[in-house]
Order: structure tokens, then sequence, then C-alpha cells
DNA sequence: CAGAAAACTGAAAACCTTTTCAGCTCCATT
DNA sequence: AATGGAGCTGAAAAGGTTTTCAGTTTTCTG
């Protein structure tokens, strides 16, 4: 079969116990580990994880729990995971939730019987609700989103404030009658809203949210209702990503232009906005930044279990462009 | 510490045998199973995933070694990789390798030690090279790229016929000289290429090739060069979606537009390439199919280890938009 | 140079399962 | 009524490593 402990053990002349002393870099005698050393080299031995773990009790393995890594919000903080775990010599397992609980449960289920060192997560706001009551054997930070108290650690835009900078950019430049389309499973969403609601109702303008499923199609359908109605608002705001792309292909396929037609902003500097029409303005958020974020908080953590919860908040950045311009 | 299976069998009044014969729904009698069943939902008992991979030599997992997960063509090949991975009950752990051999060899030793059940791998050119030579444990199935050989099973877009397919466009819309710009690391970059110079070469055109790293930066940068040359091309071909989006980010720079200025056509139909000006002519990938289809070789590899090696080649498919229009 | 401390090594236990093997019960067959 | 077989179950081994513990060698101290 498959060559061993025991092998390189016996090719060396040593016993299975120096051989793993070697391995982990403990103190063992220079002429020892030179045989060793050869003798894995010869025999070709890499060691068994699963064995490993069983024994040391250790996974060095974090679970990255995303609704879908195609969102590339999500792409990009999985890759500033991946690059952050492959550095401290940890695996990342990869789990799209598809905004479904069900999912999430079985995913977090499978995160305990992996025995996870710890897990980087974006819940939905359904299963975020039950988070206190859920107990798990494993760091958890929570990342773009926040759970139902401050009892978790968490790495998150300053939502608020960013949806509030679009407004009063909108503003600003003279636009009133703003709507908001936004997303309806994530506490991010929500948080967007309000920032939103509040900034409208501060200038005494009547706020008009629409919510919507977050992915692009369903954004598109939603932005179709709104943009062809006849009171169609000046300007409109999308919530994230996905939406903003489901809005900029729904005026496509209407002929509508930004901001001629309609003024657009939205959230996610993705690279795109800056490449269509005369470009769209957005937040841009530190996505690189809240995944290191995440990772950092999630190892301080593992040192640290006992310390307090701590929010990691970041601010985004307002990105003008032409869309948001004043017409005419 | 953790509840093992030791405890539900002490609660249930059963050996341990008889509990992880319910777990893995084998024959027990009806009244035990009920008993066990219980005792595992009051003991909150997980079973503990490195101790049944060793005992069971079955892992369960699968690798996905790809360049960088933020290429949207290997986004959607992840996630369709991950879709198929959980409707199969296993886990999928992601390595981004930047393209970097060091890196790729650090990955498939990886995936020795987890001893993982395949691996879908899109290599460099550099790596595949050596395929033939590696060893692994485990079946390995090619994507997007090819081996040295027809020695390793793979899924790939019949490459040369979509490059020439984007030629024989440019062509019958009056286009003559035509230049490309193409990746140098991969195998798919190459056969781009042939298939370019050979469609080229047909009609009695000259080829004109640039080599430039996958990514769009680097894109972005050589397209700026050919754009502002004297004598730059009536169309530019970018060989996969990161080049093309450098290449729009040229234009923009510029200030060109396609298809006054010059004509644009490339590969990967990414979103914004339908919402950029009045559309980018692409060649469409079948992306999600390509990685159901890797994963269905995976198993079926793993089925009948002894079957003769397949190359599944799937064919592109032309998205005429306007940026290869002939102006005027 | 003796004795104590430090450094190193190996045997065996431990990690938590699954799987083998033998034994038991129960039923059907002759 | 004896025999054979099918269906279950439990004891114990096995899977490949790390870690503990005790023992041995080496180094240091006075």
């Amino acid at each position: 079969m498959s060559v061993g402990i025991k092998d390189v053990a016996i090719a060396a002349g040593v016993s299975p116990a120096t051989v793993s002393r070697v391995l982990a870099n403990h103190t063992v005698k220079p002429e020892l580990r030179e045989r060793v050393e050869t003798a894995i080299r010869l025999t070709g031995y890499r060691p068994n994880l699963s064995a490993r773990r069983l024994r040391s009790q250790h996974s060095n393995t974090i679970g990255l729990i995303v609704p879908d890594i195609r969102n590339p919000f999500f792409t990009t903080l999985s890759r500033a995971v991946e690059d952050a775990a492959y550095k401290a010599n940890m695996r990342v397992v990869l789990c799209n939730t598809d905004e479904n609980p069900t999912r999430e449960t079985m995913y977090l289920r499978l995160m305990q019987e992996e025995r996870v060192t710890g897990v980087i997560y974006a819940p939905t706001r359904e299963t975020a609700a039950q988070l206190d009551r859920l107990n798990f054997d494993f760091p958890v930070v929570l990342v773009d989103r926040h759970g139902p108290s401050g009892k978790h650690d968490s790495v998150i835009l300053d939502n608020r404030q960013a949806s509030a900078a679009l407004v009063e950019h909108l503003y600003a430049r003279g636009f009133r009658s703003i709507e908001g389309l936004f997303g309806n499973t994530s506490s991010t969403a929500s948080d967007r809203l309000s920032g939103y609601t509040e900034a409208m109702n501060d200038r005494g303008l009547k706020p008009h949210a629409d919510f919507v499923a977050p992915n692009a199609d369903a954004a598109a359908i939603a932005a179709r209702h709104i943009l062809s109605r006849k009171d169609r608002p000046e300007a409109l705001i999308a919530s994230n990503g996905l939406i903003l792309l489901g809005v900029a292909q729904a005026m496509q396929e209407l002929g509508l232009q930004a901001p001629d037609d309609i003024a657009i902003a939205g959230f996610d500097n993705e690279i795109w906005t800056g490449l269509i029409g005369s470009g769209l303005t957005v937040i841009q958020q530190p996505v690189a930044d809240i995944g290191h974020s995440a990772m950092r908080l999630l190892f301080e953590r593992i040192e640290t279990p006992e310390m307090a919860p701590r929010v990691v908040m970041l601010s985004g950045k307002l990105i003008e462009r032409n869309s948001s311009k004043r017409p005419g």
C-alpha cells in the first residue's frame, strides 16, 4: 500500500516517534534527522492528514460559507481568505448556500464534523437570527453581515453610512425623487435600507424602497417595472452589485441611458461599473480588507478564546462617475 | 470532551459497532436503530470525519486547483464543481495557484496528503508538461487545459475551432488586419493561438500575435501599446476574459470606441461584455457544463479506474455584438 | 571526575472510527 | 428433531499519526 511513518522509521533505522519529530521540527539529533530526511525522500513518504488530525486534534481547516461565490464580492472575499489561510498553513473548504437556510444549517453541521479550526460566514438574516441559540465548537467570524446581537466577531461595512452617502450625493446633485432597490435576505440589505430611509427623511424626502431577491435576474425584472413606470424616479439606488447589474441590464433592454433618462448609483465597484456607458457611480467596498480582517479576527479569537466579541466596521468609498450627473 | 460514538453506544445500550451501522445505514434491527437514533439526538453526537476517513480510507474530498478564482471562468467552474460535489456528498478544497508552478506542486502535494478522492485541475503549461512523469494516487481530471498527451481525462473547449470562428467572423465582416493578444501560460492560449494563426494563413492573411500574462492589468498595458501604434490593426482579438477586460480598459483610457476606431472580439461571455458600449462580440464557453462534465469524468474514473483516458471537447458559441461590426 | 541537569529517543497509548470475525438467535428445511 | 443458513450483534483489531512517559545518552557544573 502507501508508505507510512512506520516504513520511513524502518528505512531510517529509528522509531516512528523520531520521524514524527523530524516532521514537526522538534529537537532531533542532526545525524538522525539527516537519516530520516533521506528516508523520507527515498520512500516518497507523504503524511496522512486524516491520521494527523485525528491524533493531534487540529484540523488546520477553515470553512468559508457564503451565499454564492459567483457574487463578485464573495469571489474576492474568498480569494483573500484563501490567501490568508494558506499563509497560515490551513486549507479552505468552500460552501455555497444560495441564501438557503437549509443548506446553511447542513454546512454548519458539516463544519462541526470536520472539526474545523474556524469558520468565516455570511449568514442569511433568517439563520443569523438564531445564531445566539446555536452553539458551535469552533469560532465563527461573521462577514459582510452581522448577527442578532454584538455577540459575534464580525467584519462589516458601515452600511448605513454608505447608503446615506449615496443619498447625500444624489441630493447634492439635485435629485429629489430617489428610489431604492434592496435585497431581501441579508442584514446588509436592511442596514442599507435604513441608512437610505434615514437620509431621505433627514432631507424631507419620501423614501420609496422595493425589495427583491439579491440576484441579477430578479433585480432586472424589478428594475424593468420601476423603469417603465409613468412616475419613475429621477434616481435609482441599487443595494448591491448583483442588483446593480440587474438594473444595468434592464436599462439596456429598455434603451435607457444614465444619467440622461434616470440617475443610477449603487454598491460594489466591480470592474464593469467603470466601463459601462460613461461609468456607474458606486460605493466601493474594501473587499480584500474585509477578508483579511476576518481571518485576523479568527486567528486572534483562536488564540484568545475568552476575548470579548469585536465588530470591525470598515468604510465604503464613494466613486463618483457619470451615471449620477445632473442631466442637461 | 466532545461526545463520541462510544458515548452514544452507552446511552443506547448497544455496542459502538451498532451505532456505526446505524450511521452507515447498514442492516440493524428496527428497535435498536430507534434507540440509537434517539441516543444520537439526545447526545448531540457528530461523527468525527477525520477518524472516519482514517479508518475507512475514503476522504470524500475533491480538490479544485485553479489559477485564480477571481477569473470569472473559474468562478463559474468552481460553483459547478461545488454543486456536483455537494450532490455526491463530497467536500471541495479550493486552491488558487496564480499560474505559479511552485504553488501548483505544493498544492498537488497537499492533495496527496489529504488523500483526496480526486482532483479537478487547470494546470499551467509548465506543470502540464511534466504531468506524465508525476504519479498521483488519485484520479485527476484536467479542465480548460490539456496535458502533454492524451493520457489524462480532460474537458476542454475546442479552442482552435473557436479561435478560428472569431477570425472567420471578422473576415466575413470585412476586416483583414487582425491582431491577436494571447496569454502566455496555458495550453488553452496556445491552442487559441494556433487556431488563429491557421485561420489567418488559410485566408492569406498575415497573423500578428502578442503575448501577455493572462490578467487584466498586463493586458491593459499591452493593449495600450497596440492601440496607440501608428499601424494599429483593424481588429483585435483577446484570447480570454481577463485579457478582453484589459483591452476594454485600455480602449476607455484612450477614448476609443469599438467598432468605430477598431473592431474587438474575444473570449468569454461575461455579463459585462453585453453591457459595455454597444456590446462586445465574444465566444461563449459552456462553463457550467465544463465543470459538470469534469465531475462526471472524475466519478466515472473512480468507478472504473482502468478505463482509457477520455477527452471531452465542447464547442464555444459565437455571440455577435456590435464591437465587430464593419464601421461606417 | 562525580553528579546533576539537559537533551534526546523509543515503546506504547491515544485519537475515533469502521470493519472483520466469531458467536448467537431464530427460522426454514429435510 | 437435527441441520443449515440467514440475520444481527459485539469484541477486538485496524487505520496512521502524535504525544506521553520513562529511560538513555550527552553536556554541564562545581
